[in-house]
DNA sequence: TTAATTCGGATAACAATAGTCCGATTTTTA
DNA sequence: TAAAAATCGGACTATTGTTATCCGAATTAA
């Protein structure tokens, strides 16, 4: 229903947050306690930021994440694509068409197909700076 | 995760599907039929709609739904907000601040909102005539 | 060597969505 | 007036997806 994930949504604050702290390597412990974020849950989403080259991690004692790149240059659009697969509105707009069983009963993927455009744009267009800028 | 329900998918495809037939009055195994839309789930939306005055119903055998207004009137804003309560893309922009357990939390507040009344543009100025312009 | 951290896989708990069942009511028409 | 075809309404079930947790391994600074 047009909603984003938990993960979503403790990805772009912690973003946030490490934007508002930059320069400095932050744990997903001091992340967790200071939105209150469940630790566990937070430390699988940040890893899968790391992986898509969000954020950068580093290891051992004294580790932790920092923003790979300016806040300016990393989209809402991005953060969703890094932290699930599909990002459509409708099934039928996947790229494999098993996803949609009604295929050959869809009539309304050419004007979904627009309106996802224009979302997509929104969210190709907003960036973490905007979520600092608070 | 940005995903139109079922219910929301099936029921814009249904007023497409009456809008293109305007005129008659439709019964939900006919939508159900030519669209391969499961019928007892299929009605429990229209009857939704019905009762939001997004359709007409008529009772009794020969009855059916018919468009209550002229597609070009029917947004999809409006069709989402019938067939749920909560179009918003996270829990701190709902009415109700129990919604978000981590509200003293919130951060992200401010620009969730600018980015959710883009996004409400867009659904309130896409209306069921450009579905059925296909 | 220890402590604090990330990493990775499995799994559990929970919630929401999707779909079904069935009986009641309405209305046309034969 | 009876039958048939439709909507209406409530309860219920099944399925899926999200959210959260558990636990052990690997890494690294001090």
């Amino acid at each position: 229903m047009l909603k984003l994930s938990k993960k979503i949504e403790y990805g772009i604050q912690a973003l946030q947050y490490m934007a508002n702290n930059s320069g400095s390597v932050i744990s997903a412990k001091e992340i967790s306690e200071q939105l209150n974020i469940p630790y566990e849950f937070l430390s699988k989403t940040l890893q899968i930021l790391n992986k898509n080259g969000i954020i950068i991690s580093q290891q051992g004692i004294k580790g932790g994440y920092i923003l790979a790149r300016d806040p300016k240059s990393t989209t809402v659009a991005e953060i969703i694509k890094a932290l699930e697969e599909n990002a459509i509105i409708v099934d039928c707009l996947s790229n494999d068409q098993e996803n949609c069983d009604r295929i050959n009963f869809c009539t309304i993927k050419n004007p979904m197909n627009k309106l996802q455009e224009k979302i997509n744009f929104l969210l190709n267009n907003t960036t973490i700076a905007e979520f600092s800028e608070v």
